[in-house]
DNA sequence: GCCAAATCATATGTCAGACGTTTAATTGTC
DNA sequence: GACAATTAAACGTCTGACATATGATTTGGC
């Protein structure tokens, strides 16, 4: 790949992309150290600092970890699951928030997601994950939670329901629906009769994995979906309501 | 948040978590400028290269925007959907290729991710979406087409079932697993009858979703997942095969 | 001869200052 | 009033330097 100087584009994210194109290449393979930046800076024929911003800009996605000292530089990264999740879910979270994502839509994809894994987690759910299971939901009954432990456990919840599933594949992708959520549940104020109802199915999911019933488990999502559904409308028919006294 | 020296983590990091931090809770508003760079630099008391250096990390992220001239500078980014498909897409890819995740692992994610669509696909299809998809399966049985080809329409024809449930949510969700199956998908060789069969049911399954049929093409998912995995163990049979001879 | 400490070399992290380029706003002229 | 020249602000890039971390080498003592 060449570097234009005469481009719109700014050189660091031209080497930057030439970088990244090697990676995705596999022209640079994993745990490869790239030249130094002084190297690099000679072989791009740039400055020491735009190759410094290069780099940068691919820290930032997790492709190469840099070290210092003698035998330091910046290697390239394998990128594992978990330490994808965080950025795909700050994304997730950011596309929801900037984007004006309806409450519905978000439900919607979420529980078609959880729906796609259950199957999969009926059949192969450890006994581990049906203990987080139920230990969420019965933390989820105590009395004393505040709306936003609620709503963090039930992520945990969720999660748990998703990595039974035993693909990180979809644990991954789910992890952008699920955890994304969050902020928009959180402006749910949860009733005391609510959050019974809820946990009373969560319980049931447990035992209808437990059981290895899948059917029972959609047919409970299903539930939950529809449930989650009417509470987000019935919330803001109260606050449309309140804005239109003002 | 606050800057420290002497941590362990560069300068830049910190810089630029802080201003992530800021973007996610809303204390910097979508197309508000940032201070300039040598404002930053007094502000968190570093030089003006760390400062670009924090820039350049959530420019990568698409989380900013800069702007050269009179009125330029940094501009708080709104992250759109088409935008992060791209990233979403180079991440999923690379998680699949570093980590070895079989074939078997990610086709099932896959399938069990469209299928979650389906039923809203069928429900919501518009002509457009079913000309797409009917016009790629056209094109895939063209007898001259190269296997990269037929894969590059397989990725449209399934793009275009996912889009046609209308929610942007899971269609960004599955981009990542679906286009990133394409390096995988591209190791097999398609025999002219494998195409036809696969053509066959993409072709049926255009017409389910005509029909309104979630049930009909929800079935046709399931035998095209099971087609595909056959048709990748063969693969992997004659390849080992192969090996053992050598 | 072997082990430990001091030294060295290398590479990244950070800084200071400067210049070029882009772009919008201002000013000046006709 | 419209158009052209000037100006100022901000990013993009470069040069050169110093600080710091760290593995490798050398040195010194026993």
């Amino acid at each position: 790949m060449k570097i234009d100087p005469d481009s719109k584009i700014d050189l660091s994210a031209q080497i930057a992309k030439a970088i990244r194109d090697g990676i995705m290449a596999g022209t640079l393979r994993v745990d490869e150290r790239l030249p130094s930046e002084a190297e690099l800076a000679e072989q791009f024929d740039v400055s020491r600092p735009t190759v410094r911003e290069a780099l940068k800009r691919l820290a930032a996605q997790s492709l190469i970890r840099t070290q210092r000292g003698a035998t330091g530089g910046a290697f390239v990264n394998r990128l594992r699951f978990e330490e994808a999740y965080g950025q795909h879910v700050t994304t997730s979270t950011l596309l929801l928030s900037m984007n004006s994502v309806s409450f519905a839509t978000a439900c919607e994809a979420r529980y078609a997601l959880e729906r796609a894994c259950a199957p999969l987690s009926a059949q192969r759910r450890t006994a581990d994950h049906l203990a987080t299971m139920r230990a969420e939901a019965h933390r989820q009954a105590q009395p004393g939670l505040s709306d936003e432990d609620f709503c963090a456990s039930d992520v945990a919840f969720h999660r748990a329901l998703v990595d039974a599933a035993d693909n990180p594949v979809l644990s991954y992708q789910l992890a952008g629906a699920v955890e994304a959520m969050q902020p928009l549940m959180n402006m749910i104020t949860f009733t005391a009769r609510s959050r019974e109802t809820i946990v009373q199915i969560h319980a049931e999911i447990a035992d209808a994995l437990g059981a290895k019933d899948a059917a029972t488990a959609d047919a409970l999502l299903v539930r939950l979906a529809e449930y989650t559904e009417s509470l987000a409308q019935s919330i803001i028919a109260k606050r449309d309501a309140a804005k239109a006294i003002r």
